[in-house]
DNA sequence: ATTTTTCTAAGTATTTATACTTATTTTTAG
DNA sequence: CTAAAAATAAGTATAAATACTTAGAAAAAT
């Protein structure tokens, strides 16, 4: 068989380059173009054609996760292997909801990656260890990316914006205020300022204050 | 001159198989060994003596700020470069005031990176573009490492006022634990993390996390 | 050797946040 | 003008934090 195109989407460009060096020993696979977030990468994926894709979960603009859910709609094709490299496995399951080939975490090391990659080129599927564990509690049988819990109703975080209105909000969380107080700084009722809290967390893929903050910082939101 | 012998520390694997791929190529630069945490980092210094270490700020065990501080008091040859791979600006100031001699954010390029190893390996800093503003907004001359603003005595009243204890629970919170999680990192019961989290809320007078981190930064504790 | 501090941890009550879902109204864009 | 997106807000259940108090061990300081 001939080489691997591969597209490279990561937002860290360092990390990028890291990993293209790790790669370029590789006479097998050739790193074809990156990209530093999930729209660049769909943009080059049409008039590039890779065969597989290397993406990070967390890019702005949009994710990881909404990323591989695009391509295994248009196109279905391309191989995707998710790198999570900030987080431990809670996306795992979502990860393979949306159709990805692949899951390595951020422990992974440079021989289970090309591991990783050598397999979902050839057409198989590469989860790292601990992560198998994950899927088979989660999924039922091995026929199909059928859930067992609920959570399927998901909003579509399509883009990975936040309105006007939650940058507002964001800015009061980060100034300390608690929702009864954004509520009453912006005449809306506790519950509102609840709803809004909730989805711009889930918009930024945070679980928490302190990720908040440090995510709001990366993406100059504040 | 001969070869500079680097030692790696960060906690991402990848990262590090990536960095040491990218260094593999430059023949005056070997990575001698690596390290996935703090305390690691500080071991191998002591048998390995490399020339330069690269640190990632966010690590467990002992994060890089306190390695930079602690080479600076020990080691005060060996050379060491910050990488943010996670966060923008935050933590400039406190790496020049530990003695940090360059310091990298996660969108440089390899290039850039190559240049500051270099520079720094041959005696100089190197602090990416945006962050000598951060710099010189924040220090007065070019002499010496002197801070400009007031907050010199603050420091020790809120280091003696907090205990050991206190301070690697403000650690683990600032990382984004709740008590259930500090309480199995330390292996002591969530109700004593939520007792010291609250005894050290209470010295700090704050009353909540966006508080805390403010005055966290503001007295330098992390 | 003994005070004092620190670390541990449980009790109790109250408040706040999380994790959703649903649903109406308002705004905006095609 | 109409469909889609955004803003509003309540329901429900669970989890976590807050605000204390008390109190026994372990460690440190005198």
């Amino acid at each position: 068989m001939g080489q691997t195109k591969i597209l490279l989407a990561d937002d860290h460009e360092l990390v990028r380059d890291g990993i293209i060096a790790l790669l370029e020993n590789e006479e097998n696979l050739t790193v074809v173009n990156e990209a530093a977030n999930g729209k660049e990468a769909l943009e080059i994926i049409e008039k590039d054609t890779p065969d597989l894709l290397i993406v990070d979960i967390r890019m702005p603009e949009l994710n990881g996760i909404e990323v591989v859910k695009k391509v295994k709609k248009d196109f279905p094709n391309l191989k995707t292997l998710v790198l999570s490299m900030h987080d431990s496995t809670e996306y795992v399951v979502q990860c393979v909801e949306a159709g990805a080939d692949g899951y390595l975490l951020k422990g992974s090391s440079k021989e289970e990656f090309l591991k990783a990659i050598n397999k979902i080129a050839g057409g198989g599927k590469y989860f790292s260890g601990d992560i198998s564990a994950i899927i088979v509690s989660n999924f039922v049988n091995g026929n199909s990316e059928k859930r067992v819990d609920t959570n399927s109703q998901k909003q579509d975080a399509a883009l990975n914006i936040l309105t006007k209105r939650e940058k507002q909000i964001l800015e009061l969380i980060l100034e300390g205020k608690n929702n009864q107080e954004i509520g009453d700084e912006l005449k809306i009722s506790k519950r509102t300022a609840e709803a809004h809290r909730f989805n711009l967390m889930k918009k930024l893929e945070v679980k928490n204050l302190m990720e908040l903050t440090h995510k709001s910082r990366e993406l100059k939101l504040i």
